[in-house]
DNA sequence: ACCGATATTGCAACCGGTTGCACCAACCAG
DNA sequence: CTGGTTGGTGCAACCGGTTGCAATATCGGT
């Protein structure tokens, strides 16, 4: 139990008869204070059961430890929509590496319309940084920290004008190239893309790997078999019922998501069409979906601890020592059963 | 962009021309202010796009307006493993809710073997109280909470000292009688229970409805129908194996989560059983994860989202009023493809 | 014109830490 | 024996809010 008499550090003092400020140098390590007393004072404190204000900490420092994890608050209370799902199994690798570097992790649930949300967490030093993922408005947010001066790091952006600000991107090019490679590997040869929205980065370089490992193989890419709509299962599901219709000859898919594979893998069961027997699917971000799925996704794994611990390190660099990095991660194959 | 100049209330006092108190009383709307200063100064404010310094307000009001979600770091980075998939999914509405009531959300990972842990976080007064969901050693965090005295929620918890804890659970009874009525109606006969933990009261509940919609339709209940495990997706593929040699002619499933329904398709599936047609399968959760499976899970869903605004409301209620409540939510059927 | 009640505002202490600087003892060299 | 270091500690200001209480202004009643 808390010993109720010794809340502050002016209680220590008065216990190992110092003062408040040698109390606080002990507390903290620092060189000052005579080895002696420096373990008296600790070991008082710990006898005690003292804990020290965190906030009165943070106020004299000017400095809250504590990163905003945000997230747009599209609807109300849905708010974790399924395109969420990714950056919410990232959130347990951001929380356990921020809390070994001595930071707390802040929910932010912001409105993605309000271009002044920054200042209600930074200029309030509630948080010293904010860590960025899948977001309506990606690209106007970035501006609007970027402009303000706020410490970030945001996921899988690229518009970097150079170096301006933090970055962990995954290899979008090698994650779609492994993908459409893997799938020629087991011998299909006719390889749907069914893509995210084309003007998004991360479709792009998918599409371009897709297309270079095809190409590796002697194939052009036949558009007949390229399709793009949204990072939704039902955007998928329609993508593929399409692609059935203008190419009923296809023996595989590649996926931009675990979720639009779902839908796709949905759409192939209706039609009759068994997975992987008659058709390969392969999907991308390796989600906890990906293993209940029926067949389990083979698909590709951006590693997600690692991300969320470099987003974490990366950022807390930033804030500690102005380091600005773009670090990219590969991407790596993991088969399951629906290829 | 935030005015460089205007950073505290004292800045605002020596342009209103009053003093630091009547800022500060101003702006949280003091009725001790005449409507015109109060005026005044906020439209200062206002124009000068004041941000007032929280951890300066938290020192002095000695209140964090924070709440600690706790998850507990079972394996360092593995932190959100499947079982706390239920949790996350909670996460968003907290949060919203949270933010609507002017708090913030911490997230806390703690290692549950730790019985320190709630000083960390109570007593250096970073938060005001904590939400416990899912978690290993439930009752031994509730004892430790409960014994420092700190303000706390849980989900689905029951051992009630008689109302020394404010707590928000489902009504699991009426989760499992909807589940195999709804089977019972389908024309099924030969229902299996796959349980969860035979210990845990959930499992117990649900196992009670299950037990009394069978009665209810003049049958009992048949010992080799019925299995205890654990909430994984693996437990229940074991647990369905052994009733596919025990009891061959099952005609519908009762697994008593969606992750474990999953682990139970898959093995039907395997041994070459259609789903729902050979045999259907309820889930319990309706967590994304549902929408997803192949076929969709037909679930019982436990409105997550109005959970997570309750555990938020009523912790808040308690921290600010001491008032402990115990609320328990419905369960409602959500019919898919799987039965 | 005088007095108490009431509405506004300011003063100063306080919340619980951190830190620049002054202070003092012990120690060393000359 | 004296002056300059150096190591260890304390004083007091400061971080930026909140709030009890005193002070002043205003106003109605007689």
């Amino acid at each position: 139990m808390t010993d109720k008499s010794v809340q502050t550090i002016a209680d220590i003092a008065r216990i190992c008869c110092v003062s408040k400020s040698t109390v606080s140098r002990a507390l903290s390590d620092s060189p000052l204070i005579s080895t002696g007393t420096k373990e008296r004072i600790q070991t008082v404190a710990k006898e005690h059961n003292f804990q020290i204000n965190i906030p009165a900490r943070r106020l004299s420092l000017k400095r809250s430890r504590t990163i905003a994890y945000v997230v747009s608050a599209h609807h109300a209370r849905n708010m974790f929509t399924q395109a969420d799902l990714f950056a919410l199994e990232i959130l347990g690798a951001i929380s356990s590496t921020l809390s070994s570097c001595h930071y707390d992790l802040l929910v932010a649930t912001v409105d993605p319309h309000d271009p002044d949300w920054p200042h209600q967490y930074l200029d309030t030093g509630r948080v010293d940084g904010f860590i960025l993922l899948t977001s309506t408005r990606k690209q106007f947010h970035i501006h609007t920290l970027a402009e303000m001066g706020a410490p970030f790091i945001v996921w899988n952006n690229v518009c970097l004008p150079d170096g301006s600000y933090c970055s962990v991107s995954s290899d979008n090019f090698s994650g779609g190239k492994l993908a459409a490679g893997h799938l020629l590997q087991t011998g299909r040869r006719r390889i749907a893309f069914v893509g995210g929205p084309q003007e998004e980065y991360e479709t792009q370089r998918r599409y371009d790997g897709y297309a270079a490992a095809l190409q590796e193989n002697g194939q052009a890419v036949d558009p007949a078999l390229v399709t793009y709509g949204r990072w939704t299962s039902d955007s998928a599901a329609g993508q593929m019922r399409q692609l059935l219709e203008s190419a009923p000859d296809l023996d595989a898919v590649f996926a931009n998501s675990d979720m639009m594979a779902s839908g796709v893998i949905n759409v192939l069961h209706e039609q009759g069409r068994r997975v992987p027997q008659d058709v390969a699917v392969v999907g991308y971000d390796d989600l906890l979906i990906a293993q209940f799925n029926n067949p389990p996704l083979t698909t590709i794994s951006q590693n997600l601890p690692l991300v969320g611990q470099l987003l974490a390190q990366n950022l807390i660099q930033n804030i500690e020592s102005g380091l600005v990095t773009t670090v990219t991660i590969p991407a790596e194959l993991v088969i399951r059963e629906s290829s």
